[in-house]
DNA sequence: AACTATTTATAAGA
DNA sequence: TTCTTATAAATAGTT
């Protein structure tokens, strides 16, 4: 395994192996797994039972109906929502205090103490 | 491995197999590689040469820079902060509005109009 | 967990 | 690349 063609004839070989113990695992055993392969030449290599993409988004979720896109979505778009309302409520708040703020300067005159100013 | 004992047992021995296998396919060879195994009862066991979500994302994503759930909580994160700091704002319009109130009530009297509640 | 008879994988050479 | 083969490793069943 000196030289590089040798190198590549192994890494044949034995990923050609690899995903065979792979599937007899998942036969013999009931297991479900997946493999991602990158040859020394950056290549990508992937073996799955069952499919490679249902492995990966159960194990970076925790769940198996969830594809990762979905789950992050899942945590971004109610937060969101939240934002959104809040800045809604906010701006009520501010309006209200504007309101509040005048008819108080009516009542007193502007010489009047603010006390939340203060 | 007709029982589910031994079974278990030819599971365990085999998905330690496989990874030593991988293990050696990455050293002699120069490979990279993950895999992700489920075992029946659900449980999830890793290997990864690197880092199993490095080779993951690199898989996902076709780019070894791009970590997929950098890429979404970079989205989430600042939303999450922005949403705080808007709830604190909101707190602090509200606690304005108690007091304003308050000085209002003292101000004209409890029959006064409170024409921000019309 | 350790043993072992048998099967399978592997590296190197053709 | 594929085939061969001597050697090493893995495996299932047993203890």
């Amino acid at each position: 395994m000196d030289n590089e063609a040798n190198r590549q004839v192994t890494f044949s070989k034995r990923r050609k192996c690899l995903f065979k113990k792979a599937g007899e695992l998942c036969v013999l055993c009931g297991a479900e797994l997946a493999i991602i392969v990158f040859s020394p030449a950056r290549k990508a290599f992937v073996f799955g039972h069952p499919e490679p993409t249902y492995i990966i988004n159960r194990f970076l979720t925790g769940h198996e109906d969830l594809d990762v896109a979905r789950y992050y979505n899942e945590r971004l778009v109610p937060i969101q929502r939240q934002y959104m309302e809040v800045v809604k409520q906010l701006d009520v708040e501010k309006k209200k205090g504007v309101l509040m703020e005048k008819l108080q300067n009516r009542t007193m005159g502007f010489g009047g103490m603010r006390p939340w100013m203060v």
